[in-house]
DNA sequence: ATGTCC
């Protein structure tokens, strides 16, 4: 496999064999993988042959690897030309998603002699690590299929939060089309009593303030000032999102051959988007979507009456946005104007201004494009712009460089957390295994990815935060 | 990511 440096921040991987479209990396050198057999630009490759691709197999500049796509990647592939849906173009956790939420009226330097006890109220209530019981425990199947119908916005009905939230929800809160029918009865059971749960591995609730303000006149509008505090909530669907792939991808393993599809790795199990199987999925996959976005709608409560009580302060909403997730959307590809089905795995959509699918009082500046790094390091906060040549996407995290064996093996989680708070990051974690997993040191440099990102035409920066406090899923 | 293998 041959790597063609097109640009200092754009990489193309040719066309050979199957492959029906180039891959597309946009990086750096320094992010980029040792080029020749790494796994993440093979599977780059591999996701270049899958029927009905369009364009590129893109990969974002925190590109690795993954269960069949890479995580970091985005694939369109046309509807209407027997363009197929994958399981792993999405991820096992559907929906995974960032939101922020903005504190009304302390700034840091206000809030920081009541960080100690704030954060300890955070760890106490918010609910994380496996197999945990979330802060609603559904009484039955008809409320979880309301959930799954009617996302962040019927939580919002039910009283968790208010109406502004969903204005600042992609989607607002909910997208049409979910299939109750097509979500097991397994899954079912596990989504029952998560809702309203961090989950583990990289998911956190982490308290931030702005450090740094890179676009002011796209800041403003959007409330971030130097000093702003935050609160970034980064979770899934939990094990029903999870038990969704597994099952889907067994039927469509099974199913596969049925409709002449042939790829080079099992993990890209798929059919068309119009089948039984494409129809089945996509309504489970949005029942999930659903659910992730109650999740997070959940958690803001119980961050938003920490902070009330706690700090006597409003969170706001800024936006919530999922980085795994297929979305039927319209885009023109050679002068034509299609319905793809766009794969983003860990990638985020980042509309530019004057879409009609940014909120109102921001479509003079773009959608807001959420980055948390990795605990103890930066996030960040970007803008949606025009001429993105990804079908609007953007990276979605640092990614990572080690596995989390090998980050885990020579690592104590108390070092992990002493390490942070001799830094005046306050951790409340879940498992000493999962922070040594999550070390810093397992990620890319943050700021060197969205920097990427900017310098690719991507997106643009806006404003760098750093953490006060993490609750560790 | 995940009742970290039905």
């Amino acid at each position: 496999m041959r790597i063609v440096e097109e640009t200092p921040y754009r990489f193309r991987i040719d066309r050979t064999g199957a492959m029906r479209v180039p891959g597309i990396v946009f990086a750096a050198r320094s992010l980029l993988p040792a080029a020749e057999g790494d796994e993440a630009l093979t599977q780059v490759a591999n996701v270049a042959t899958l029927p009905g691709i369009v364009t590129a197999s893109f990969a974002m500049p925190d590109v690795h690897w993954g269960y069949g796509f890479p995580i970091g990647g985005v694939a369109a592939t046309d509807i209407d030309d027997g363009g197929v849906v994958s399981p792993g173009g999405v991820g096992f956790d559907i929906s995974c998603g960032v939101r922020l939420l903005i504190a009304r009226d302390a700034d840091r330097s206000a809030l920081a002699p009541r960080l100690g006890p704030l954060m300890d109220r955070l760890g106490h209530v918010v609910p994380r690590g496996m197999q945990t019981r979330g802060v609603w425990e559904l009484p039955n199947r008809t409320v979880l299929h309301e959930v799954l119908e009617g996302g962040a916005r019927f939580a919002v009905q039910q009283g968790h939060g208010v109406v502004r939230d969903l204005e600042r929800c992609e989607d607002r809160g909910v997208l049409d089309g979910a299939d109750p029918a097509a979500v097991s009865d397994r899954a079912v059971e596990r989504g029952l009593g998560q809702l309203g749960s961090l989950g583990s591995g990289n998911h956190f609730l982490e308290v931030q303030a702005v450090e740094r303000i890179f676009d002011p006149d796209t800041a403003r509008p959007m409330g971030l000032d130097v000093g702003t505090v935050c609160v970034m909530i980064h979770c899934g669907s939990r094990g029903l999102g999870h038990q969704i792939c597994t099952d889907h991808v067994r039927e469509m393993g099974k199913a596969m051959g049925r409709y002449g599809i042939h790829v080079p790795d099992r993990q890209l199990a798929c059919v068309p988007v119009r089948s039984p199987e494409g129809e089945a999925y996509l309504g489970a996959m949005v029942a999930a979507a659903n659910y992730g976005r109650a999740n997070r709608q959940l958690l803001t409560e119980a961050a938003r009456r920490v902070f009330e009580d706690t700090a006597g302060t409003t969170l706001d909403l800024l936006y919530d946005i999922s980085h795994n997730l297929a979305k039927l959307e319209r885009h023109e590809v050679d002068g034509r104007l299609r319905t793809l089905c766009v794969h983003r795995k860990g990638a985020t959509r980042s509309l530019p201004p004057r879409h009609p699918d940014v909120p109102a009082d921001l479509v003079d500046v773009g959608q807001p494009v959420l980055i948390p790094g990795t605990m103890g390091t930066a996030s960040y906060v970007l803008a949606g712009i025009a001429g993105n040549p990804a079908f609007y996407s953007t990276a979605h995290g640092a990614g990572r460089v080690q596995s989390r064996h090998r980050a885990a093996r020579h690592t104590d989680g108390r070092a992990v957390r002493d390490a942070l708070e001799s830094h005046g990051v306050l951790v409340r974690g879940s498992s000493w295994r999962g922070l040594a997993e999550e070390k810093p040191q397992a990620y890319k440099d943050i700021d060197a990815v969205t920097e990427v990102s900017e310098r690719a035409g991507l997106a643009r920066r806006v404003a760098r935060l750093v953490p006060l406090g993490v609750v560790k899923g």
